[in-house]
DNA sequence: TCTGGGGTCCTAGGACCC
DNA sequence: TCTGGGGTCCTAGGACCC
């Protein structure tokens, strides 16, 4: 009988834990990492009540003592590097879930090396000695179950969940600690007297359904019961790229907000050549003064990482937003692409082998025909590129 | 307690195809 | 001429995660 061992490794307060590996003076000190907010807090500061995302006055206001550090991304990159090497040591099955937590299925290893239990005191020895980090892992039978444990084991923890008493650690738990309840759903649950996960495996899907939809009632449901049948997946490819720039309450001029979306399109794509990841879909992320959010997106006919063919559609899509923004008053802008292609293999396109001098005359047809919402009708520009159907109309 | 920057997944309507 | 069911893609919004 194969029984499923899953891992769940998530390095303590990351970034702040790096800053005090990094500088003696900062250990055992209230540590935060942040510019304008806080990025990570030190369990010394977390004492205080400090949380992220919270402004740095704030933070500073509950936390006197607390030493605010600059964040150095290169130096959590390469920490992060040198963590990710030695889970890969311990099992080829890992699936990184971000900069600083994985999850990694043990299950065939027994007869090699131990139990699961033994795997986990191991990599913790590993990730302190190699790397000088405290790292937390929950061990179970799911991948869900094993990340709810290493989230109740922090800080430098290992708890893990022995086959049999799932339901028995899982059931008095608040249903905060489930994976997909954030603040909206918690209130709703809250508000029909659903207070732990016990709560919800006795509701019953029907009704969760009726205040979470079918799905998320089905979902909820489901984790209630320890039932995650998602295995460990390997080699999982991201599937988008941006980038984001907060501008503050001070309104900007439409040529400043111009100007940082070019930057933000330079940032992206030359992201996105790096990983040479070419993307077909642009989107415009706005968000404002009172924190409502507006996404604009464009999908393009050819996957592209130019600079020039982003930046053309970014600008259009700002544009077509600009009475919104003038409106409501901007405070944040982004740029995110996605629909990437496979590294470096690009998707087949019907378009691969039109020159983009005559892709674009043919857009131009097309927009004058039948205005700019065809133009993301493929089967419409198809019928002009069509070697039959001559270029231009007319 | 007023909020950064990087992402993921789900929903839902409309256009379009067979 | 009117009709249905099943499916994909596009766009926009929302919740959530670290």
């Amino acid at each position: 009988m194969l029984c499923v061992a899953i891992l769940h490794a998530d390095l303590d307060a990351f970034y702040a834990s790096v800053e005090q590996r990094d500088d003696p003076a900062l250990r055992g000190r209230p540590v935060l990492v942040g510019m304008g907010v806080v990025l990570a807090a030190s369990y010394e500061a977390k004492a205080c009540g400090v949380r992220t995302p919270m402004g740095l006055g704030q933070a500073r206001a509950l936390c006197p003592r607390a030493v605010v550090v600059p964040p150095r991304m290169a130096a959590y990159s390469t920490a992060s590097k040198a963590v990710f090497e030695i889970f890969r040591d311990t099992t080829p099955l890992v699936e990184g879930l971000s900069i600083d937590e994985a999850f990694l299925d043990v299950t065939g290893l027994r007869k090699i090396r131990g139990s699961p239990r033994d795997i986990a005191a191991r990599l913790r020895a590993d990730v302190r000695d190699r790397v000088g980090l405290p790292i937390t892992v929950g061990i179970a039978g799911t991948k869900f179950l094993a990340k709810v444990a290493s989230g109740v084991g922090k800080p430098d923890g290992l708890l893990e969940v022995l086959p049999g008493t799932e339901l028995d650690f899982l059931h008095p738990l608040p249903v905060e600690r489930l994976w997909g309840v954030g603040p909206v759903t918690s209130a709703k649950l809250r508000e029909h007297r659903i207070n732990t996960v016990g709560d919800v495996a006795r509701v019953g899907e029907a009704a969760l359904a009726t205040m979470l939809g079918p799905h998320g009632g089905r979902h909820l449901h489901a984790l209630s019961q320890n039932r995650d049948p998602r295995r460990v997946r390997v080699g999982h490819r991201r599937g988008s790229i941006g980038s984001q720039c907060a501008l503050g309450r001070r309104p900007r001029p439409f040529t400043e907000i111009d100007a940082t979306l070019a930057a933000l399109v330079d940032r992206v794509t030359r992201r996105m050549r790096a990983a040479n990841r070419p993307g077909r879909t642009v989107t415009l992320r706005l968000r404002f003064d009172d924190f409502s959010r507006a996404t604009r997106s464009r999908s393009l006919l050819k996957a592209t990482m130019q600079t020039r063919t982003v930046l053309d559609t970014a600008r259009a899509l700002l544009t077509e937003a600009r009475p919104l923004i003038e409106t409501r008053g901007l405070t944040l802008v982004g740029l995110a692409m996605s629909n990437l292609d496979a590294d470096g293999t690009s998707q087949p396109s019907l378009f691969d082998d039109v020159s983009d001098d005559r892709l674009d005359v043919a857009m131009d047809a097309v927009r004058d025909r039948f205005g700019s919402t065809a133009l993301t009708r493929a089967a419409t520009l198809g019928r002009y590129l069509n070697p039959s159907v001559p270029l231009l109309p007319d």
